[in-house]
DNA sequence: ACCTGAACACCGTTCAAGT
DNA sequence: ACCTGAACACCGTTCAAGT
């Protein structure tokens, strides 16, 4: 959008700014939109000047998952009954995607453990182990937790609820069930999330006793 | 791969033929080696020729995830107590992903509900409606475990368990956990899909009593 | 060190034309 | 009805060259 430079001269780009631009073009069109050529244009640049800030599409796509993680999930620390830090810890996450909607489908492609956010792990799993559960049965939950709202997002997205297709007669118990389900996509996101803590919470005994909490 | 035709000669090409070819090379070589212009060079004929057979490629994508929807979900009706139907499906839909690998990306950015598979949901409803549950609630049930089998692909297939990165120092809880959590992805799943069931039978108080199931 | 330009090997899809 | 061929507007990435 800039005007063209000649050869040679310094674009004075950054990673910074080619990562904001990313960003900002996934925001606005998805993630469909980003190609190296039409970011290049975008910035007022040649393609191949992006390739000097990063490896490749690949290497771009996963600083944008790293950028809205990290942004999400800023490592509070909260602490508190273990229940309440998982359900902190997924609504952060749900209003980070949230704030992206465009790099949500990036998430479904790439591995749930970053450098960025191990420290946010750790702390979760301090807590869990803490509350009695075993360190492998903790990672599970951690992680069926931060699939579901990603999940959700997902399927929110792409229109998933809305697609029961026109020309097939809807049987009855499913338009029943689409009817009375709770109505606000945050509140079913939270109905999942309830019941995969209350789920586990049952896995608890299994894994011993749990320390009392609410004692001093 | 077969030889050329002269233009105008018919290649008898049916829709079967595209779709079965086009799973065999997202089995091959996966998602992203699906292209138009590469599935006609496999079937011998010009990229052009299967626009008679598949809308586009976003309606051959869609044939695609239905098939192996429709292969894995015959439609088998089991009965017996809610949390075995429920299972049963888990692993119909665990295996039917399975034999697909490559398919697995493609169910990512798509509704969950689809023409197909509408008879299917609408057993299971029957099923857990019959066991206590509120038709809502049954739908997010049943939803949340077709997503955990998906999603659970999804990580297996792009790695993202061995994803822990090299040069950062793993956490020690994060490296116990790691270890210790159930070895075979398998077991993995089965935790998980156990969670949910537990989570959620603790809800049916909520939605009324269960109906004695056992007696007569 | 940072940026450009041409080139290579690809894409999905439209459209007019063949039999 | 079914298939082709050329064309349009795109891709990611390599490589040699400029300052």
């Amino acid at each position: 959008m800039t005007q063209a430079r000649a050869q040679g001269r310094h674009a004075g780009l950054t990673r910074e700014q080619v990562l904001r631009a990313a960003l900002a073009l996934v925001d606005r069109e998805g993630a469909g939109a980003l190609s190296m050529r039409r970011l290049a244009r975008d910035l007022g640049v040649e393609a191949m000047t992006l390739y000097h800030h990063v490896r490749n599409k690949q290497a771009l796509e996963d600083a944008l998952v790293e950028q809205v993680l990290a942004d999400a999930l800023p490592g509070s620390r909260a602490s508190g009954p273990w229940q309440d830090v998982l359900a902190q810890h997924a609504r952060a996450l749900h209003h980070g995607l949230a704030a992206h909607p465009g790099v949500v489908p990036l998430f479904a492609s790439r591995p749930a453990l970053t450098a960025r956010n191990l420290d946010e792990l750790e702390a979760l799993l301090e807590t869990l182990t803490g509350a009695g559960f075993a360190p492998g049965t903790a990672l599970q939950l951690v992680h069926a937790v931060g699939s579901a709202v990603v999940w959700h997002h997902l399927a929110e997205s792409g229109g998933a609820a809305a697609a029961v297709p026109e020309d097939v007669a809807t049987p009855p118990l499913v338009a029943a069930a689409l009817a009375a389900r709770p109505a606000s996509p945050d509140a079913r996101l939270d109905l999942t999330v309830q019941a995969l803590v209350a789920g586990f919470a049952t896995l608890l005994d299994r894994d011993g006793p749990a320390p009392a909490l609410e004692v001093s």
